[in-house]
DNA sequence: TTGTAAATAGGTATAAGTACCTATTTTAGG
DNA sequence: CCTAAAATAGGTACTTATACCTATTTACAA
């Protein structure tokens, strides 16, 4: 008795690609393939699987949301999410949503094998980098239920000055805009430095881009 | 005698499938792996293979720069493009570049097969939706040269230069991965900027990445 | 071969960003 | 009502970016 898998990726070579490196192993079988989310919503009503890897950059329906509905048909069916981005909104919604398995592309073939092996057994399965800060997280936050919080908060007046400083504001124009003074400004934007751990400005766009926070 | 292929794709697990998928093939052998445009022109400059086929988001040194350097080294060293964009743009520069393989991420596996096959028998293999409009686009394009149209073009270094600074990496970092000094790479920066019309760092990273010359 | 673009490197001056401080007022939750 | 968090504002020092210059070497095409 094999694990039973469904493969979901909209880029058929990766999905061909993972499906020959899975096929190696003498316990796990690829029984079906979807190309979006809603492909394998649908699979998931009318085939029964042990697990479900899901790409979460799909398109007509992303793979968090595939996800969701695929518990929700069945609350015993198991998700690992297979994904580019170690963006921690990812992670905490994937998390929140009770997917056990998050597992970088960017990591080693077998740890996709090891995560359906734990997963399998009901056990949680992250990607090594990932595990890292969750668990540095849960540190951090002391007794706070990972999931239950936003991981990073920005307030709400962080965000607007984010999203100004992304859109290509100076300091000088963001302190224009929010008519507020340049130390308030140079304030928000030393504290989001600070809770985001970034140093540099690059790095802020490149966060506030990831986030949704402005778009290009 | 097989022919010899290097993979180069920033995604382990990517590259490990793709690697599955092709090892299926008698008369294929991927020799050496790379995650990055660095390491693929490295292989390049100590190995002899018969292909490349080179991923174009990749941190450091891009794929279609990667594959410009590689072919440089040994003009008869040949590159296959894998790339999740149908963007003219990569495609027009890929095929100025003269690349002869340009392969899509959503298309079927066996696709790369076929363009490793045709691209070592010195053919053009491009995936078929791309085909389609790069046909389309020469026949539109009679009588208007190409290169005629407003296009601001970046040379080469200065490419390389934008996508480390999108990348987060400040000037005197830019210049030690380059290996040249502050002055060159601020020179090479400040050519960029006048060319795009640009005066604000975070208006170049929102470029480079509009452009798709890096990603988040 | 000669001209031109590209890549290299330096000087100098000003603007903007980053990293530390302190401190007051406003707002919202227990 | 009280308190903690958020928003406000300023000081000072240092780093990085931007905008002007000049100038040499290399590579390539007319």
């Amino acid at each position: 008795m094999a694990i039973d898998v469904v493969l979901a990726d909209d880029h058929a070579i990766v999905r061909q690609g993972l499906s020959a490196v899975i096929s190696q192993e003498q316990d796990i079988k690829v029984i079906k393939e979807a190309s979006n989310g809603k492909e394998v919503v649908d699979i998931a009503k009318n085939d029964s699987a042990d697990i479900f890897i899901i790409d979460i950059t799909m398109p007509i329906l992303n793979g968090l949301e595939a996800s969701s509905q695929i518990m929700q048909i069945n609350p015993r069916n198991k998700v690992i999410i297979l994904s580019m981005h170690d963006n921690r909104a990812f992670i905490e919604r994937a998390l929140s949503l009770g997917i056990k398995g998050y597992v970088l592309k960017d990591s080693a073939a077998d740890e996709i094998i090891q995560a359906i092996r734990a997963v399998y057994k009901n056990e949680y399965f992250l990607s090594p980098r990932i595990s890292t800060f969750v668990i540095q997280d849960y540190i951090d936050s002391r007794g706070q239920k990972i999931g239950e919080k936003k991981i990073v908060s920005l307030t709400g007046r962080e965000r607007e000055v984010l999203q100004l400083i992304a859109e290509g504001y100076i300091n000088k124009e963001v302190a224009a805009q929010l008519k507020i003074s340049l130390k308030t400004a140079l304030a928000h934007r030393n504290n989001i430095m600070q809770k985001l751990g970034i140093h540099r400005q690059a790095d802020l766009i490149r966060y506030a881009l990831k986030e949704g926070i402005t778009t290009i």
